[in-house]
RNA sequence: GCCCUGGUAGCUCAAUUGGCAGAGCAGCUGACUCUUAAUCAGCGGGUUAUAGGUUCAAGUCCUAUCCGGGGCACCA
């Protein structure tokens, strides 16, 4: 750093420099500024908490980034702020020592140090650490956000999340509350006796769901691999072997679009319970979402885009058909009232399964409609393959999703365990797609599995995310993850 | 992939019909031992996302590209 010239270029290479001036006068003074072990700290709420007492005043201990300064002189307030809180400390002149007073001087916003001192009240009745030690626990090199406007720039935020966390307390709550969420849900199932497993990330076969999947490739054993778009038939798998209370939290990725509820990466919920079917995970659903609310708004009612949800179980039941009807106005049994349904809401009929009519009719005309929550049940079994029919219609599959606010949040199941029905729905499925079309592989070792025989049983599917989003009433999934996809920056 | 919209100093934002690119915070120098987004005096900091074009003159108008945001499509 001798050559002087060069560093003053940019208005960044400035704040650096300043920067890197301080930390080289740092090291001058023997101090290493990367700190090191700091044992026995309080976090700083709780030193907030600590009685106040002139005659004897209670120790304090606490580290932090330094988020506000004020120099003035002999004294150097500084603002700490920890995982817990914020706390000024101040720092005098005399009482910091020759070494400290020094070390002081070379401070920056958004430094960590470690301080050593009494708590107390300045003269105009401010908490404060008034300090006897510091130390310096990391030197930050670069100038951080507006300490007071903080950062407005979406973008910026999320490719600076660490910065979007010291300084949003909202960003760092949002992400508490998740942690809350899942450790909620375990709770609740591991409570009820269910096993979690973990199966893997890595398929030959994209299956259990129609979605696109990220490809990829072993090199040892020389073969195309893709990354997992569902966990479901692993579980079911064990289901086989006798796990009769199973789920799995983890990572699905789907190679499909970004969008405010999309991430190419997600987290899904999904359990299976033997001897179960779709009305036992109705029942186990309306607990698991009402816990849910209670941990992280303390209620069942919870508010969503101006609107109340209630979360207090039994929820409402309807049946597709009977929406389709309600809002749609077309019989779901009836080809030709689906095709004028259509028609009139604007889709072109020709050319398409009644099935698939009645779906696209749902979609467009009944989804925003559900405030719920609502457990839609009983859909056409053409659009669920891996479904056990209704034993008197076999046209219906004993499904449900559970909708909020327009919002699929849960889907589920009475799984098909017959091996003959799954494997002619997957080669009747196979029929007609497109060759590229990995939706409906043929899974070979998964009929196998069933030929030997899996227990009846319900399964459930949540999207971890959307859940999250609406109990932290979030518009965008990208606030509910912390590092959701983003195009690499171009490099400069 | 398509449509709409945005990108100005490290951060937050200004800049009139096209007419000298500015402020607050942050930074640097100095003053100050109880401040509260400390204050006061002074100083520096810009290829206006990138590349072209129109014009006497472009942050502003046009074209393309890059990266966001919103919508559509696909999907959960």
């Amino acid at each position: 750093m001798s050559g002087d010239d060069g560093v003053t270029e940019t208005g960044e290479n400035n704040h650096e420099a300043a920067r890197l001036a301080k930390l080289h006068a740092i090291e001058a003074l023997g101090i290493d500024p990367w700190g090191g072990r700091f044992d026995n700290h309080m976090a700083i709420a709780r030193v907030r908490e600590l009685p106040v007492n002139p005659e004897a005043p209670s120790p304090a201990r606490l580290a932090g980034r330094v988020v506000l300064r004020r120099v003035m002189g002999n004294v150097h307030f500084l603002h700490l702020q920890d995982a817990s809180g914020r706390v000024q400390v101040m720092l005098g002149k005399k009482q910091i020592g020759e070494l400290g007073w020094k070390l002081a001087q070379e401070l920056d916003l958004g430094d960590l140090v470690a301080v050593d001192g009494t708590f107390g009240n300045t003269k105009t009745g401010e908490p404060t650490v008034f300090a006897r030690e510091i130390l310096i626990q990391a030197k930050s090199l670069l100038p951080h956000p507006d300490k007071h406007s903080g950062m407005s720039d979406t973008e910026f935020r999320l490719r600076h999340r660490y910065l979007d966390l010291t300084y949003h307390s909202e960003t760092m709550e949002r992400a508490k509350q998740r942690v809350l969420l899942v450790r909620t849900m375990r709770r609740h199932l591991d409570d009820q006796e269910f096993l979690e497993v973990e199966t893997p990330t890595l398929h030959a076969i994209a299956g259990g769901a129609a979605a696109r999947p990220f490809t990829t490739h072993h090199n040892a054993l020389d073969i195309p691999l893709v990354l997992r778009i569902a966990l479901e038939l692993p579980l079911k798998r064990l289901l086989v072997g006798g796990m009769e209370k199973v789920y799995e939290i983890g990572r699905v990725f789907r190679n499909e679009g970004i969008s405010p509820r999309h991430n190419p990466e997600f987290t899904m919920l999904e359990l299976y319970q033997a001897y179960s079917d779709y009305r036992g995970m109705m029942e186990l659903t309306e607990g698991l979402l009402h816990a849910c609310a209670m941990a992280l708004r303390g209620s069942p009612k919870v508010t969503y885009g101006g609107a109340e949800v209630d979360f207090t179980p039994p929820f409402e039941r309807a049946t597709y058909a009977e929406l389709l009807a309600r809002h749609a106005g077309a019989d779901m049994a009836d080809p030709a009232s689906l095709e004028q349904a259509a028609a009139k809401h604007g889709i072109n009929p020709a050319g398409k399964h009644p099935d698939v009519l009645a779906q696209l009719l749902f979609e467009q005309e009944v989804e925003h409609r559900l405030i719920g929550p609502v457990f839609v049940h009983d859909y056409p079994a053409s659009l669920c393959p891996l479904t056990r029919r209704k034993r008197d219609n076999p046209a219906i599959a004993e499904r449900f999703e559970l909708f909020v606010r327009g919002m699929e949040l849960a889907n589920a199941y009475s799984e098909l365990n017959d091996p003959v029905l799954q494997e002619a729905t997957f080669r009747q499925q196979l029929a007609g797609l497109p060759e590229d079309d990995s939706m409906a592989r043929m899974d070979d070792d998964f009929v196998r599995a069933l030929r030997h025989g899996m227990p009846p049983a319900g399964g459930l599917g949540i999207g971890v995310d959307r859940l999250a989003m609406l109990l932290t009433e979030t518009t965008s999934i990208r606030d509910v993850i912390l590092f959701p996809l983003l195009r690499p920056e171009r490099p400069s």
